[in-house]
DNA sequence: GCGAATGACTTGACGGTTCAAGTAAAGAGG
DNA sequence: CCTCTTTACTTGAACCGTCAAGTCATTCGC
């Protein structure tokens, strides 16, 4: 917008830039299909179904589980309502703040749950770790934590797996 | 599915997975927001735009268009009606294969990626290039190709701003 | 303690993506 | 050449995510 002659990306740079977008584009499309080929649920879906088996209770606010699947209230309530008909979740008011819902693991949504596990990390195991020595890791770990900080200085880190 | 004990992340893994899937769900999401306040369209839309702006020509074909921006072509298709009816492409059939259809930059269209440009590269430079050093960038890419290589061995890079 | 403001969702409509099916041109086989 | 297959899309329906509005608790100011 503005007529300052902008400062393009070198040679290099636009190599760096064409590796990050090739994992940011095909990354997610890869663990998305091996959830639905396997589970046939979304990474998403089982971002939620993960945060939920992880906590003592099997229990979490929506608020509480919208911020450890960095989605909007109205995703995760769209998508608990899906996963709820299926029976892998269920929902009643919280009793201490009737504002607040609580979403909770039924027993079938931990079986699915233990049953999509395994398969997952295994997947996320041979795309992201095994390629990469352990060096490798810990620059990737940086520099990501870098990106990270500089789009959201404030936030807490995402969960996952 | 398996019932052998997985291997789970170990802390360290833990850290790494997470720093890159903050980076997976944050960074398209601010690029796609900077574009969207500047220009109004999103990011796979710029693509679009920039990939037909950088041939000779200012023409590709549909399916080039699409193993460019990473996109089927039902996806592409979809996308390019939406940038005729803005005026920034049109479409004709290949006189030299009827089956094929090109898409071409109109004047406007690269009006529109001339003044949208700058400020995605600014955004890319500032997210990306700038929280990181040299030997950073370095060590990014390295790990970007690997993992890229890892879930298609094939396919040539995608192309980007 | 009563009304207003805030917080925590839920809902419905809309827009974009995918998936399955359709169309039309080019090449291959007999 | 005339069918059959393949290639290169296009289309419409279904599905998912976002955005704007609504609902219902709680809390804050007076």
């Amino acid at each position: 917008m503005s007529d300052v002659e902008p400062r393009w990306l070198d040679a290099e740079e636009q190599a760096t830039w064409m590796a990050l977008t090739g994992v940011l584009v095909r990354l997610p499309a890869a663990l998305d299909a091996q959830l639905q080929r396997d589970a046939g649920i979304s990474h998403f879906e089982y971002q939620v179904l993960a945060g939920l088996s992880m906590t003592p209770g099997r229990t979490l606010r929506m608020s509480e589980l919208a911020d450890f699947a960095v989605a909007s209230l109205s995703r995760l309530s769209h998508t608990v309502k899906r996963l709820e008909k299926q029976g892998w979740v269920r929902r009643r008011s919280d009793p201490a703040d009737g504002r607040c819902t609580l979403a909770i693991l039924t027993d079938t949504g931990w079986d699915k749950v233990v049953a999509t596990a395994p398969g997952h990390v295994a997947e996320v195991r041979r795309l992201v770790f095994e390629p990469l020595t352990k060096a490798q890791q810990r620059q990737l770990r940086e520099a990501g934590r870098r990106i990270h900080h500089t789009i959201s200085p404030d936030a807490a880190w995402p969960g996952d797996v």
